[in-house]
DNA sequence: TCAAAATGTTGGCGTTGCATACATTGTTAT
DNA sequence: ATAACAATGTATGCAACGCCAACATTTTGA
């Protein structure tokens, strides 16, 4: 048995998040975690200073799987290609990962979130206004501001993956849902 | 010193929604509550059998004080009145309740939620449902199911209501963002 | 009036997050 | 090579928490 786990973070972290997916957050223990990984109650600190500490990590972690399964949704196409493959790819990521994104985005009402954190959320709505501002220049998207613009873009997305993941509608139904809720934003921006 | 409190059920709420505002969620303590009604560490049980329950009925009592701030949003006038005195009422709701909104929509997530949240919850999505409806008697939605057109209206309420909450805009762009959001709606919605 | 129900109190159990002090292993400079 | 040092893990203890069981005090109503 070696003194040293190797790689204790990176083990912790998984445990964490597969805690996260069959219990809730909250249900979260660090001593737990640190039960399952077999190590002792106070070797975690070593790693995250505290048990937000470790949240914040695993929610960072979201963020950049978040960013790396959107990207691809986001070059070449149309305006509304890139739309359709936004919305249907972030949909994808939160009903996957329900408790994870509620994790990341509970925290940034929290003013004492660290700068990353935001940082993320930022860069976050740096990518739907990427998709107006190119539509723009398409001229497959009205004028104006796209600042302003892409405020009901991310509020859709935020507002339609809390819908979905919820699972308040019929599996058959959520397709169709979808599929409104894409057109709906397309007019929305038409010209 | 009275050995009965009188209404320590409803102190403990008074006091919990309080410290909800000024804390977060999870950073409320039962004992603490206790503490500051002036009460027993278990004297919360004989109200609520647990931590949870406690919270369940905080989440009601916003969903009760939510529906009753949109009622008035909802009668007469057309489709762009309504629709433009809902989404400005519930932003103004969540802003605020920013904690108390959270609370309640993140118990949704919880299976084992109690019945009268989940209620609580199809309730509001009726409300959307609603107006909708109404607009399409009116000529001024265009047809189809209306049970599929509402999801966008939820998804923009939802979405809008966590991005301004969560005051990531200048209060100035807000008001900007808030109207360019509810015309974005009405073109969706438009005949 | 007096038994039962409602409401509070006391005390205790197991768990948690965290701090402190100590032990072991890796790393690096001499 | 080895001694100092940093990194990492352990042992122990503390205060707070949620919850439970046993007991005390009121209120209620038959």
């Amino acid at each position: 048995m070696a003194y040293h786990h190797g790689d204790l973070r990176a083990a912790l972290l998984a445990a964490a998040e597969d805690a996260l997916r069959t219990r809730g957050p909250g249900e979260l223990s660090l001593r737990e975690l640190a039960r399952e990984v077999g190590v002792s109650p106070a070797a975690p600190s070593r790693h995250f200073r505290t048990k937000q500490a470790l949240l914040d990590a695993l929610a960072m972690e979201g963020y950049d799987r978040l960013t790396a399964v959107l990207g691809p949704a986001l070059t070449g196409g149309s305006f509304a290609d890139r739309l359709n493959a936004l919305i249907r790819s972030y949909v994808t990521f939160v009903t996957e990962n329900v408790a994870l994104h509620e994790l990341m985005f509970s925290r940034k009402h929290d003013p004492s979130a660290p700068p990353e954190l935001i940082a993320a959320t930022h860069r976050l709505m740096g990518l739907a206004l990427g998709v107006i501002e190119d539509g723009q220049r398409r001229g497959e998207v009205r004028a104006g501001p796209a600042l302003e613009l892409a405020v009901p873009l991310a509020a859709v997305l935020q507002g339609l993956a809390d819908l979905t993941s919820h699972g308040g509608l019929p599996d058959a139904k959520a397709e169709d849902a979808l599929r409104e809720t894409i057109a709906f934003t397309l007019r929305g921006y038409a010209p």
